[in-house]
DNA sequence: CGATATCTTGAGGAATCTCAATACTAGTGG
DNA sequence: CCACTAGTATTGAGATTCCTCAAGATATCG
C-alpha cells in the first residue's frame, strides 16, 4: 500500500469569494490565459493553492493521477527511475508550466520540488468536466502538449547524440531561453538545481558536469560567480557548441 | 530555396463518391475511431491517400507543416539532425500511428519512409477547421499526444541511463509490444529498419548494435533466423535486462 | 553472377564513468 | 562571531564502456 500522496503538502486556506486567480502572477503565461473572466471564475471554484518545501515529493510515478497542476512559483523536476536507482530527469518546470499533462489514469513519472514551490492544483476529474465546456482550454492543452513533444525530441537528440560539452552548453541556453520567456534576463542564468539533478537531466555523472562547467569557465565562455548562477560571457560560441560546433 | 515537399510522392486517384475510409484497414486503431459514419464522410472529403517508396522523404525538419498524416501501411522514421550530420531518430511509426502531431507552423523533425509506406493525408488547415466541429477528435488527439509524451519520457530514460544491452532489449520489447497492439504476434519481431536506423534510435553506433544483438543471440535470449526478424527465446530474461537487471 | 550495400567481427582508442580525496558552502550551536 | 558538521562541488587517477577505423562476410539487386 502506498501512503496518500501529498499528505504533508501545505494547502493554503482561502477566504470565501476570493479567487486566487485574481492575484495569480503567471495567469497570462499559463493555460488560464485563454479563459475569459467568467470562465476563470468557474475554474477558480475547483482549484486550490498548495506549497511544497524543497525536496518534497509532489507525486510518484504510478500514483493515481488525481490532480493536475500549474506551477505558480519555484522549480519542479520530473523524473523516471530504473529498478536499481538510476534516474533520468525528464524535465524541469518553472512558473507558468503545466504539470500532469498526460491525461492518463496514473502519473507516468515522479515530480519533486527543487526549490520552495507553489502550485495551483486542479482535481483531474473536475478539470476534465470543465474542458467539455471550454474547448478553448482543451485546444490550449493540445498546443502545450505539442510544444512539449517538440522539446522532448530536442532532448532525445541531446541525450542520444551530443557530447558532454554540447549537452552542458545546450542546457545553459535552454534555461536562459526559458528565463527570457518568463520575462527575465538571459544572463546570469539561475541554476536552482544541484549538479546531481543536472547530471540526471543530461545523462551524465556529477563529476562530468562539474568538469565540463570548469572547462567552459577556463575557456571564458561562462563564469560561475555566485553559487547557483552562471553568467554567459560568449553566447555565440556557446550556441555554436550546443549545435555541434 | 527548398524544393516543394513530396514532389514525387505518389497521390492515389480516387473515383468520385468513393471514400477511402470505407476500405481503411486501420480505421479502428487511428484518430478516426472516434468518429461516426457521418463525421467520417466529412473527414473523407479532405483526405487523400499517398504512397512513398523506401528511403523517400515525406517531409523535412523546418518545412511548413501543410499536412498531417495517418500511417495506413509500412514503417516511417522521424529524426532530427545536428549540423555535422549526426542523427537522432525520435520515433518509428507503424500503421495506425498519427504523423505530424505537433500542430505547429513547421515540422520540428524530418520524416522518411523506411519501407514502402502508405499514408492518409490531411491538409492541416482543413483538419483544424474540422476539429472545431468534432471536439471528440480533438480530445482524441490530446490523448494521442499524452501517450506520445509518456513514450518520449521512456525514451529519454533509455537514452540517458541505459546500457547498450538494456537499450537493445528495450527496443525489441517495444517493437514486440507495438506489434501486438496492431494485432500481430509478439514473436518473431519484424525489424524493417536497418542497423544504422536502430543505432540512431538508441544513441549507439551500428557496430555496437550488431555486437549486442550477437551477444544476445549467443546467450540464447533471441535468435536471428531470417534477416529483418528476431525471435524472442527468453522473454522474461529480456524484460529483466530491459528494466536494468 | 557480379556489384554494391549492409552487416558482422576485430583491434585499438577516446570519452565518460567510478572511486577516492579534497575543497567549498550553508546551516547549527557554542 | 567562529568552530563544527553535513551536504555539495571540485579535482585527480584509473577503469570501462562504447566508439572509431578497418577488414571480411553476407545479403540484395540488377
Amino acid at each position: 500500500m502506498r501512503l496518500p500522496q501529498n499528505s504533508d503538502a501545505q494547502s493554503i486556506p482561502r477566504r470565501k469569494g476570493e479567487s486566487p486567480c485574481a492575484t495569480c502572477g503567471i495567469r497570462e503565461m499559463s493555460v488560464c490565459a485563454v479563459l475569459s473572466d467568467e470562465e476563470l471564475d468557474r475554474l477558480a471554484e475547483i482549484i486550490s493553492a498548495t506549497r511544497f518545501a524543497p525536496r518534497q515529493l509532489i507525486f510518484q510515478e504510478g500514483d493515481p493521477a488525481a490532480y493536475l497542476f500549474n506551477v505558480t512559483g519555484g522549480t519542479v523536476k520530473l523524473y523516471k527511475l530504473l529498478a536499481d536507482g538510476r534516474r533520468q530527469i525528464t524535465g524541469f518546470l518553472f512558473p507558468g508550466d503545466f504539470l500532469g499533462l498526460a491525461l492518463n489514469e496514473s502519473y507516468a513519472y515522479g515530480a519533486e520540488a527543487v526549490t520552495e514551490v507553489s502550485l495551483c492544483r486542479f482535481p483531474r476529474r473536475k478539470l476534465e468536466a470543465l474542458l467539455e465546456e471550454f474547448p478553448k482550454m482543451e485546444k490550449r492543452l493540445l498546443g502545450i502538449a505539442s510544444n512539449e513533444l517538440a522539446a522532448a525530441q530536442d532532448q532525445m537528440l541531446l541525450l542520444g547524440r551530443k557530447s558532454a560539452q554540447e549537452k552542458i552548453a545546450s542546457f545553459l541556453l535552454i534555461l536562459a531561453h526559458r528565463a527570457v520567456e518568463r520575462g527575465g534576463p538571459p544572463s546570469p542564468i539561475d541554476l536552482p538545481m544541484s549538479r546531481a539533478d543536472i547530471a540526471d537531466y543530461l545523462g551524465l555523472t556529477i563529476e562530468t558536469v562539474s568538469r565540463t562547467l570548469t572547462t567552459l569557465k577556463k575557456n571564458e565562455l561562462i563564469s560561475l560567480a555566485q553559487a547557483g548562477q552562471v553568467e554567459v560571457l560568449q553566447r555565440r560560441k556557446l550556441e555554436a557548441i550546443a549545435q555541434g560546433s
